[in-house]
DNA sequence: CACAACTAGGAAACCGGTGTCATAATGAAG
DNA sequence: CTTCATTATGACACCGGTTTCCTAGTTGTG
């Protein structure tokens, strides 16, 4: 044990093959599993190989095969607990596999971030990238990857390619079933803090949200419907705006846990109790949601799981239409909804 | 424009040698910028190497140079954003050179991650690993990298490795100038909630706390002293014993900010008001730090320049002694500080 | 027993770059 | 105008796998 490899070359397939006495083709045969091989022939190989620790070099695979098992993972870090959870996603389906993750952070506002990464994939020559939302909504990125005849999956909250290029979410029935929770609570009087313009993940939540208020026939107020940006500080403003209003909801939809935890120390400086005077409901099951108080009811993207399924679709292409496409999100019960207060 | 290269083979070197009719290792030293080429020999290459778009394979460059440019981060994902923001730090180092980043989430509690990771570098051939705490206090992790001839950097709190192989903080002396701001602010009676043990952070920054109160005279009581496990829920078990005692500190390290976070709820809900009646410092700014109320004294860890002084220190490792091994960390002071009331 | 049909395994070319070494082109010196 | 030193370029092998194609061996059939 120890170092004893160390500053040894690693073997080769030739040496296996010298070893062995067999051509190197033979030895290939073996690691690729070959059918047409004698068992003692196959045998002998392998013990070969054992013995000698051999492991076939990925880049002269890479070369030969003229493609490589390298996947990407392009993201604008929206919410680093997703990133990362979404990479363990990945490694989960790849592990055992000769694939590999390359992460490409990019920044979705600067001008040049196309060109950026056109560069990383011509340089790195990607089996297939994943591409995380936001900009997994950028057609011309897309676009891009197929002109490098660079395979990807989108991962989304909606229609954004043929099934064979995507992983959703069901934001939409989701949140209109969160709805249906606060009326079965006894809630109509609902109000809706609403994500960025131009997410697609935020049209989707706002239209589940006016799904579920519309079946129940409750009232649309638009003074209860206050724009975000995601962000925590956005959150206040919003929260701020529907909260300081004489006549204002007795629960909040909230797009994401950001916004949904600032809205919790506005209720609470305007002396509101979370649950009793105000419920909120918010999105992403972020690790905030569980670590404040009260912890907060919301939706939980199933992202690992998306992340396997995404990279099924990228491994084993063949069958990529086979898999779904759309992952059923939960909605996670804990204690910041409860009955209105009567009046 | 659009995807006019599609299904197009990409252009290899022999292309750019025929149609600019030298060969093809004249185009290579033109790559590798030779400077033992004629000027004009040199433009010539570099046109024809833009008219046709051509894109060294790095798959063949790895097999002829017998080494790749992918680097490896081992993580067992302590905090998300922490390992987000290290992810940035590599890429603005690597951004412009042939360099990607692979990712490897580890389970340091699996009895098998040592072989997980041996057969991922094996199989990998990596060109070198930035291995992240608590991981990177793994002995038999670092000897198993040079076993397998694998460069690599340990980040850490405290000198686990010659200089060469280490990116460390201060964490020591931080804590210790924490303290001194608690006694600037007035507070004598100074309590610690530490992080679980056989953490080397955990073990630097209760000894910063303890270099702090020494200096200053203070009363070290074991009461006012509280395992940690650097989860929420560890932080609310801390600070309840803590905070139940009639004679309380007036003031409290706490080793992370999940915690910390923690403190704050277990202070609200005994009536004690954050600073006034508790003052409070974290350790991490992690992004809860700044979304409870009041928002979180901390210290800062230079996450991403640490990250990208590991990266140099890898790629350029000629002069890895001459980088810095230890890069300051910060106090953001925001609001859970105050003095302490009068009695 | 001769001849196909099929099977297992090998030889050589290839993937797209880089290293080594030889050689052609250039310039300086005699 | 030779001759030698110096510089710029090319030919060819090599990195470590895979693919193609061919041969030798085995089995079945008339």
């Amino acid at each position: 044990m120890g170092s004893e490899r160390r500053n040894e070359r690693q073997p080769t397939i030739n040496d296996v093959a010298r070893v062995a006495g067999v051509s190197k083709k033979t030895v290939s045969r073996v690691i690729n599993r070959s059918p047409l091989l004698k068992d003692d022939t196959r045998q002998k190989v392998e013990s070969v190989i054992a013995e000698l620790g051999y492991v076939p070099n990925p880049q002269a695979r890479a070369l030969a095969l003229r493609r490589n098992f390298l996947l990407g993972l392009l993201h604008d870090n929206p919410n680093a607990q997703t990133v990362l959870n979404f990479q363990e996603g990945v490694l989960d389906a790849i592990r055992d596999t000769n694939f590999a993750l390359v992460v490409r952070p990019v920044n979705r506002h600067s001008p040049n971030m196309l060109d950026d990464i056109r560069d990383f994939l011509e340089k790195q020559r990607l089996y297939g990238v994943f591409i995380l939302p936001p900009i997994s909504e950028n057609e011309e990125l897309a676009a891009l990857c197929r002109e490098l005849d660079c395979a990807y999956v989108r991962m989304g909250s909606t229609q954004l390619d043929s099934p064979q290029y995507l992983v959703e979410s069901n934001d939409r029935e989701i949140v209109a079933s969160a709805i249906d929770h606060l009326v079965e609570m006894g809630h109509r009087r609902i109000g809706l803090i609403e994500g960025p313009e131009g997410f697609r993940s935020a049209f989707e939540r706002r239209e589940g949200f006016l799904d579920g208020i519309r079946r129940h026939g409750l009232e649309y107020r638009a003074e209860w419907h206050a724009p975000g940006q995601y962000t925590f500080d956005s959150g206040i403003e919003a929260a701020e705006r529907i909260l300081s209003l004489s006549d204002r909801p007795s629960a909040i939809f909230v797009s994401n846990d950001e916004m949904a935890a600032a809205s919790m120390h506005v209720a609470r400086n305007k002396g509101l109790l979370v649950p009793d005077d105000l419920s909120i409901i918010g999105f992403d099951d972020s690790p905030i949601a569980s670590h404040i108080w009260p912890p907060l009811t919301t939706v939980r993207w199933p992202i690992r799981e998306m992340a396997s399924v995404a990279a099924h679709k990228l491994i084993d292409s063949e069958d990529a239409d086979q898999l779904p496409s759309r992952l059923p999100s939960q909605l996670i019960r804990r204690s910041s909804v409860a009955p209105p207060r009567e009046k």
